[in-house]
RNA sequence: CGGGGUGUAACGCAGUUGGUAGCGUGCAUGGUUUGGGACCAUGAUGUCGGGAGUUCGAGCCUCUUCACCCCGACCA
């Protein structure tokens, strides 16, 4: 490819609106074109990424077993209507009606298409087990797309499905997914990726895991233990909160006149004590109905809603305005006296303090000395907490738990028979009786690990491509494109490497050798070959890396030789055993 | 869905009190240059997001509508 004619424009600028890196390069490199709100194009240096990640893919999910299909996009709302998810998914699913009349859905995932695909033909359990997989577009309905390819409405995703007879058979097959994972990750060049413990939703089932690229623009919050033999690694929604608390004194359970004093912060410095002696009342209404639920925690916790809205298996949000009817004292609620109309849960962080402050259920009172297990009762404690930086790793049991960000490049789902039983999908196992097959999925962006892997890995003036991804091996630079000598070594390297294997880019153009540098580091080829007049005069042509890392000076006959043996090296730094 | 903001040339932006649109980059042509976004000269490019209104006159004022961006809620 030339640069001449290769489109998609270089731009010194983009507008200061974009706040995320891998978005402002991918934009001023000319890889991507926004056409609408979270809807890109993709000009070729991104498509050939695309490919290039989607083919190792391929390779990884084929060396597992997996077989290739194709869904449809659209798909008639019946077969959503069949799982039961055509009523359960809000307006995240594009609906929209044919020419007919009939109902249609844009495909947000593909568990119902992959159940319909299998169903009818694995009826045997000498069939099973199997997985299907499929690279396509998926149209999602974000209330809030952003940050470039991180979150988009409309993206290309590798989702796959597998089919079994039994949980270990599931289990087994997800542990090699889990692996095969592992291998696309590091072979597409990324270093600071972790799998972590997730919280499974809405989507049914028990196990499953999320692969998140850490880095300091991730919208998830991960608990990471800092001791590396323990090697505990959680979302945040799904990491349990474990708290040790020391007893304290037994006291007497005493009202005391706290006027105007709401928050914790102002709580603390009235009574001179530490949030860790409070109990706080934390306000939840249940979507359906409105009705209350109040959650007690330790004063200086914050209730984890995902853990909240597990435990409940329902809906919630938190409650604007607490409303006097109800009984709820709005900045005094407490477990000692409380009569509001309201589901009461306690925190496990509550556990083993003795002398609890709390609000008194009345105004400007609150309570000291409060003793649930003498003043309330034997009661359940649910974790329902979020797991802090410092907080006690719940496998190891030391205080070594670390909070960093992340972006979810992957996740993996043993989702069991939540479709296959929905969708009436059967077999006949060895004694003829149907039986529902247990699945599992797993799912990989193919758009945001672009992204994922320029925000890894980029300098300021561009992208730092992985060999194994970069949208061409190596870029040729031709520093005088009106001497014929420069041009001659040039178009005779841009007709050798390619016959080697090598995808070249070959910057052509008469412009100065400042703005071909500049963009050449916009377009982040990992190898580059400088012929100019300078160098000529000595016989010799100049090899780089993108990283700046290694820089060498060859005679022009063995340029080529050169760039295969730092090709060969960069490899290996991408290659699994 | 709530809060805030922006729409003017391909990109980034300016545009005063309402008087008929400009700067930088890029692009085209010619010339001088040539190792980290050169210089000179000449030139082309506008549905000022759309619609309606006020006015002799609207990029600017009013109403309306659409789109996009940022923060939050949400995220199967």
């Amino acid at each position: 490819m030339k640069v001449s004619s290769l489109l998609g424009e270089r731009l010194k600028t983009v507008s200061d609106d974009i706040a995320i890196e891998s978005q402002s390069l991918m934009l001023r490199g000319g890889y991507i074109k926004n056409v609408g709100n979270g809807i890109y194009s993709f000009y070729p240096l991104a498509q050939r990424i695309s490919r290039k990640i989607q083919n190792i893919i391929r390779q990884e999910m084929d060396a597992i077993d997996g077989q290739e299909v194709l869904f449809p996009v659209v798909m008639p709302a019946s077969l959503w209507q069949e799982s039961g998810r055509y009523y359960s998914i809000g307006a995240e699913m594009a609906r929209f009606k044919d020419r007919s009349g009939a109902d249609l859905v844009l495909g947000m995932t593909h568990e119902e298409a992959s159940v319909h695909l299998a169903k009818n033909t694995a009826k045997s359990y000498t069939q099973y087990p199997f997985m299907i997989y499929q690279i396509q577009t998926k149209f999602r309905d974000e209330a809030r797309a952003r940050g470039g390819l991180i979150r988009v409405r409309e993206f290309t995703m590798k989702d796959g499905y597998s089919f079994h007879t039994s949980q270990e058979d599931l289990e087994k097959y997800y542990y090699r997914c889990f692996d095969a994972y592992d291998r696309i990750f590091k072979r597409v060049g990324l270093k600071n990726f972790v799998a972590v413990k997730s919280d499974s939703g809405m989507m049914g089932g028990s196990v499953s895991h999320e692969f998140m690229l850490l880095t300091p623009i991730g919208e998830d919050t991960l608990a990471i233990c800092s001791d590396e033999k323990c090697g505990y690694r959680a979302n945040m929604e799904a990491a349990q909160t474990v708290v040790n608390n020391i007893g304290g004194e037994v006291e007497e359970l005493k009202e005391v006149s706290t006027p105007s004093v709401k928050t914790i912060d102002d709580l603390c410095a009235f009574l001179k004590t530490d949030a860790k002696k409070l109990c706080k009342a934390v306000v939840y209404q249940i979507n359906e109905d409105d009705s209350y639920v109040v959650v007690f925690v330790r004063g200086d916790l914050e209730v984890n809603e995902t853990k909240l809205r597990n435990y409940l298996k329902k809906e919630i949000h938190k409650a604007q305005e607490i409303t006097v009817e109800s009984g709820i004292v709005a900045g005094f609620i407490g477990p000692k006296d409380f009569k509001g109309k309201a589901k009461v849960l306690y925190d496990s962080s509550l556990i083993g303090i003795n002398s609890l402050i709390s609000g008194a259920n009345k105004n400007d009172t609150h309570v000291t000395g409060l003793n649930i297990e003498r003043d309330i009762g034997k009661v359940e404690y649910v974790d329902l907490s979020k797991i802090y930086e410092g907080a006690i790793c719940p496998k190891c049991g030391k205080p070594t738990i670390t909070l960093s960000n992340g972006i979810e490049i992957g996740n993996i789902f043993q989702l069991g028979t939540k479709y296959s039983k929905s969708m009436n999908m059967t077999y006949v196992d060895e004694n003829n009786t149907p039986q529902y097959p247990i699945m599992g999925c797993y799912g990989i962006g193919v758009g945001r690990l672009i992204a994922s892997i320029c925000e890894e890995s980029h300098d300021k003036f561009g992208p730092i491509w992985p060999i194994s991804v970069a949208p061409f091996d190596v870029e040729i630079c031709n520093l005088r494109a009106d001497d014929d000598e420069v041009n001659k070594v040039c178009e005779e390297l841009y007709e050798t490497l390619p016959r080697m294997g090598y995808d070249v880019l070959y910057d052509d153009r008469n412009i100065r050798p400042g703005s071909m540098f500049a963009d050449a580091d916009l377009f982040g080829c990992p190898i580059r070959v400088i012929v100019s007049p300078k160098n000529l005069a000595n016989g010799v042509v100049e090899i780089v890396t993108r990283d700046k890392s290694f820089r060498i000076e060859k005679p022009v006959s063995e340029a080529a030789e050169q760039v295969m043996f730092l090709a060969i090296k960069l490899e290996q730094e991408y290659k699994i055993k």
